[in-house]
DNA sequence: TATGAATGAGCGTTCATTCAT
DNA sequence: CATGAATGAACGCTCATTCAT
């Protein structure tokens, strides 16, 4: 019991160590970039040893990769399948919904939105694959849903994997703008984006 | 005359000679992103010496700034205002006009197109910067052309601002699907990439 | 205290290596010069891998640096303002004691002796102003003795800047030959050379 | 006899190139100093092409020595032996007189003086070895100068090889301080240095 | 477990010199 | 003789990773 008490303390310090060292890196390389952000950075902020820092995690892109899994998973759960069965919500009000809480996600983690969008891309083959992999299921998400769309008939002839593709390019690009980019002028509201780009999305700019 | 035809031919085998380099820069850089590809890379794929790279541009950076500046002015060449005024074609065939040849430029230019996309962001400030005002410059277009689209009533009402980041975004990342990732499957034609892309930003996605 | 202990015998490790790439470096630099030695030089001769160096030295220049500091430092206590106060020792007396203790300083450290004559004129703006500021102290404190003595009227009227200037030179020249220039025959004694100096400083050669 | 004629007219142009090269070398290394002046920095302000440097020099090296031993020359044509035949001019006076012609040379060849005072030392062993010559050669001379003086009775007992370093260092001394370092103040007249370098030589500071 | 000194491959850049034209 | 493009050894420095304590 003792032994087993000790154990589990070493077990959750470790724990701890491992958190706090994945929470700097957050910041740190959200501020920095990839690159641009050394081991040095890292344990400074950190306040641990060097070796220590190899004692949680294998290497520098090790440290990313799983900052990246944390914001995949994240992005994941908050993006679900589009529910048809009968007495399911109308599709338009999950799609709403779905978009809502990715805004939501996005804007709580900035950080991680940052690293995801300004660095998670030609840092090497497997970085840009693990990357593609995460837009390919979101992206065959979207197609699936207007697919059905289109069967249902509330969705217009088109081809769903370009216009899929559309859509989430606009929905990385206003996610880039807003939470990327420094801004100047005040952002618009997480609600106003969302809004806009729903109705954009629906029925494009045509008067 | 002699001496003139030596000091001309001199200056074309120079030209041609950072035409090569460039050209191997391209390719290395598209290939192997921007940080991971060295000065050794690049003079081994165009067999020179060290000291000619230096010969012909200042630094590394600094031909890889030159690369991205011929995309940029090969890409600015091809968007132009959308012409209002009574006898020019219609705007809708002006968008269509315009987006087309982006896409046939990229399609032109897939190893810039694939620097561009894949790595112009986090490399360093200015770089950044400069990627920032070219996109500044285009989204400031589109927002033009959407403010005069609602003032003429062919556009709905809607924050031109927002919007225009997303059909940005969505041409963005249709072309990043199309020219940069490794695509597994056919690639949907130029024309059917525009077209699409067209319609879905129109009417969106509504029946 | 076992940790008190730790961190007191890793900071005496680390000094006794920054001291032994130091007195390394005076050796190497004494016999090569600064140009021509390398970071590879050093390194090689202290026995430690190129990083080892940069973790005790910001760069080639400020090891350089530090070991001129560190000669400065050493002679600048050897010499003092002469104490013309009544009941001090006589202005000869003393001024034979100062030169005395430059020869015998000088003798003790005849590799840093052989940086601060050979090497530090020319190499960069800084190294010359540092330089510039160390001889123009010892000049001042020459030229207000002079001037003392002229009041004094132990000393006979005379340009005291010119003077000092002379005596600065004769000493240094006299410095240079006996402990940086490679002498063939034996060098005479520090005690020969304070002698001669002082001998001819204040009589000159006539008889 | 036209053969002659080209062939006097080429060596004519070849000397006039050389001697271009050589004025040119001499004002840049006096002004950066020999390490800091690149060969672009010379053929740029010669106004002649890379190659055509190395048509008339072996090396930076050997203009650089070249311009060296150029200022050896015209120092050593400067100092001649005493004459103490009776019926010559007091020693005196011709030490004077020597003294004095070295300062006028150095003074007509400042750009020299820089390059001999600041540079010379520390180049390389072949550089040293023969600026230690040249100094030795006149040293020699001062040496000699004192023995025959002591004889004469007009020099006291002292030992001539260290007087003689010292009224080489001061003589140094001074002119490094006159026309190397940069002066803020007005500098002292040539003939003001010479006289009061002659009194400290012959009576030193004493009242 | 924690430390931080040590490592060394690798980098971008410079510049005196060569040589084909 | 003149050119200037080409060369490549050498340099100072960085930083992710290792390992003895």
């Amino acid at each position: 019991m003792v032994i087993d008490g000790r154990v589990a303390r070493a077990q959750r310090q470790r724990e701890s160590r491992r958190a706090a060292l994945l929470q700097v890196a957050r910041r740190i390389f959200s501020q920095k970039g990839y690159h641009s952000t050394s081991i040095d950075d890292l344990i400074e902020a950190a306040g641990v040893a060097r070796g220590t820092f190899y004692l949680y995690f294998e290497s520098k892109r090790a440290i990313f990769e799983e900052l990246l899994d944390g914001l995949f998973a994240t992005l994941a759960s908050t993006v679900h399948r589009i529910d048809v069965t009968p007495g399911a919500p109308p599709p338009i009000e999950q799609v709403t919904a779905i978009v809502d809480r990715i805004f939501a996600t996005l804007d709580e983690n900035r950080e991680l939105a940052r690293i995801l969008l300004r660095e998670a891309v030609g840092l090497d083959e497997d970085f840009d694959r693990k990357l593609a992999d995460f837009y390919g299921r979101i992206d065959h998400m979207i197609t699936n849903a207007l697919r059905t769309g289109i069967t249902l008939g509330v969705v217009r002839p088109l081809d769903p994997e370009i216009v899929s593709r559309c859509i989430l390019g606009a929905v990385k690009e206003i996610v880039h703008q807003a939470y990327v980019a420094p801004q100047g002028s005040a952002a618009p509201s997480t609600a106003t984006l969302g809004r806009e780009v729903i109705a954009f999305t629906l029925t494009g700019v045509f008067a």
